[in-house]
DNA sequence: CTTAATTTTAAGAGAATGTTGAAGACACAG
DNA sequence: CTGTGTCTTCAACATTCTCTTAAAATTAAG
């Protein structure tokens, strides 16, 4: 599910883009200000940003030059139809798209998918890898047709390897994908986490490649 | 498609509102006034109107009674929380139903959904799930063709479990459904009618699936 | 072959989530 | 107004899942 950061001071607007978004099926955390945007930011992992440029404190702009120092997480800017808003700059800022107040339920949703598909590919329904199916609905995967039992975690995990079945997933990857933040100390999370899936699955085979991450052979 | 007419001079909310029921796929209409609203009632067939109290020229009340001379369309009342409403008033002229304002997303789709369910039975009439038969008109189950009581909470239940009987329902889908909350506390209904119905219905198995929802197994 | 780095593994503590019965709140019919 | 059934809340309990730990195994490099 995808993790969406609101940043909006007018409580109402805030409200309602909330409620739109978590109708569809996203996980929406919300932020009044830069400050707490960018503390939230920090201690989660967002897939979009969502970010209203006239806000108190610090402006989208800044915001937006803040993170875009780090990371190139998509962000749409909203913006009022008296602000003055420079495309241009926007763009330059490495602004993935931008909504003019007041805009519809529809062109936010769209804009949302459309920006999600094109930086992610989107989540299909079924997923396939060799012998390995998964029915991503039903939260069930099966192997030869013969259903196998995983837990969340477990189940999140071998989706993310079906997802890039093609490259070596980091360790990296995989704590910003399935946890809230990096734990920059080390643990074992994810090692217990593929033990106990290679216990129940034995093929697809999960290749470790050291140091570096985990990738699905045949 | 359901067409509905939303009568709302602040265009504002007749925006928002006519975005909200866009994406749920009905076909929707506005008109700003009383005199607006009739005319077009007149030239269009409509199945809903959604009516706002406080209008220009004439007010909400006076536009139902004369709808009401003509046609026994469903109606749903759009009041303020400062209005001076009377319920029984309402009724009276032949309301459907009414929605406080400011509302959420969610009320006014469930509300709509459920006038127009009352009024034209939107549900098919029978639905089945292996042993499992639901005659939905008669609010009726059965399994292996034996009568089994259900309260209206369970029956809504059990068949939004088999309309989606290839997906896991979430929590959060349920409440949506049943009941106009919206997800954030933390509330153990869902489990105690999930309980109730498990203990009136053993097959299909309502089976859980941890940290998402519930699902239908033979 | 030795050493250091890294991963695997099992076991169990701790956290999260779901289940249940009982009781209170509520709604409706008589 | 009262009684009956239904819905909701609560809290104790049960279960399952996740994460930590530490020792064992594996790998890569010198």
């Amino acid at each position: 599910m995808y993790k969406i950061l609101v940043v909006e001071d007018n409580l109402y607007i805030q409200n309602l883009v909330m409620e739109f978004l978590e109708s569809q099926h996203y996980h929406v955390e919300v932020a009044n200000d830069g400050e707490e945007c960018l503390k939230k930011y920090q201690n989660n992992n967002f897939d979009l940003i969502i970010l209203d440029i006239m806000l108190p404190k610090m402006d989208g702009f800044q915001i937006c030059q803040m993170i875009r120092k780090k990371s190139s997480i998509p962000i749409i800017l909203l913006t009022a139809l008296g602000d003055e808003f420079d495309q241009l700059r926007g763009f330059e800022l490495g602004i993935d798209d931008y909504i003019t107040k007041p805009f519809s339920f529809n062109i936010l949703v769209n804009r949302v998918k459309a920006v999600l598909r094109r930086t992610y590919q989107e989540d299909t329904k079924k997923m396939v890898f060799e012998d390995l199916n998964i029915d991503v609905d039903a939260h069930k995967i099966y192997i030869d047709n013969v259903e196998i039992e995983l837990t969340t975690k477990e189940f999140e995990l071998i989706i993310l390897l079906v997802k890039n079945q093609d490259k070596v997933v980091t360790r990296r990857d995989i704590l910003q994908q399935l946890w809230e933040y990096d734990y920059h100390g080390d643990t074992r999370v994810i090692d217990t986490h593929i033990k106990n899936i290679r216990k129940k699955i034995d093929r697809p085979y999960i290749k470790t490649v050291k140091g570096v991450g985990y990738i699905l052979e045949k």
